[in-house]
DNA sequence: CTCCCGATAT
DNA sequence: ATATCAGGAG
């Protein structure tokens, strides 16, 4: 496991990598970053993007989602994949909006969690993001990264990953933290061919250390 | 645990 | 051809 000075140097280290790290999803309020989060699952944001760029145009509220049938909200979004799932649930959300929060998306954990399509992953962004609550959302990347690392267990579920995170890196820092984690996952640290010949953590890196001995990494 | 699922990279 | 992508629900 890595100690409290190797941390500390990753930290600085992904600080330099990193310095402007942030939410790649595109929007302009806490309603459409919970739309994008929701369509983000197991898809690219760049495809997110793509697709949101249009249909932001569409649909602006909550009323909007609802006065289409559900058949072409699905083929509105249907290039990002799960288009089914995601098109039920967006409505479903929408509905929820209206009838219990006025239309807006509610700022606590509780209430967003309960939200159709909203698990804990989706809430810590919508938080950190569009409320600036401290929260630290884990997701593929995050996993990954930390568990190669050695920041936390492989056998660690997400939420377990999440709060080992919280408890060893300052409250301030959460938010950053987790955008240059996932920074450092989808450009440097990637789930195939990751970047460990040129890594500056690959000396704390237990993942590195062992392809290292393994013969795995060739020098640059 | 399985299912949902198209786009892209390897 | 296969793996992966800012997961969530049943």
């Amino acid at each position: 496991m890595l100690t409290k000075k190797q941390w500390a140097h990753c930290l600085a280290e992904m600080d330099r990598m990193f310095p402007d790290a942030h939410c790649e999803l595109v929007h302009d309020n806490p309603f459409e970053l919970t739309i994008a989060t929701l369509l983000s699952a197991q898809c690219t944001d760049v495809l997110v993007n793509k697709v949101t760029k249009t249909l932001f145009q569409k649909y602006k509220k909550p009323e909007d989602y609802l006065a289409v049938p559900l058949e072409e909200l699905q083929q509105d979004i249907r290039s990002i994949g799960l288009y089914r799932n995601k098109a039920k649930n967006i409505q479903a959300l929408c509905e929820r909006l209206l009838v219990e929060y006025g239309g807006e998306i509610p700022a606590s954990r509780e209430a967003l969690v309960t939200l159709p399509g909203v698990g804990r992953k989706t809430a810590n962004v919508v938080l950190s993001v569009a409320f600036d609550v401290p929260a630290l959302a884990v997701d593929t990347h995050v996993e990954r990264v930390s568990k190669r690392l050695g920041l936390c267990r492989w056998k660690d579920s997400v939420l377990e990953v999440e709060e080992t995170i919280m408890k060893k890196t300052p409250m301030d820092k959460w938010s950053k933290t987790h955008h240059q984690l996932i920074f450092f996952g989808r450009y440097h640290c990637k789930a195939q061919n990751p970047g460990c010949p040129t890594c500056p953590l690959l000396g704390d890196c237990r993942e590195g250390q062992k392809r290292l001995k393994k013969g795995l990494v060739k020098e640059a």
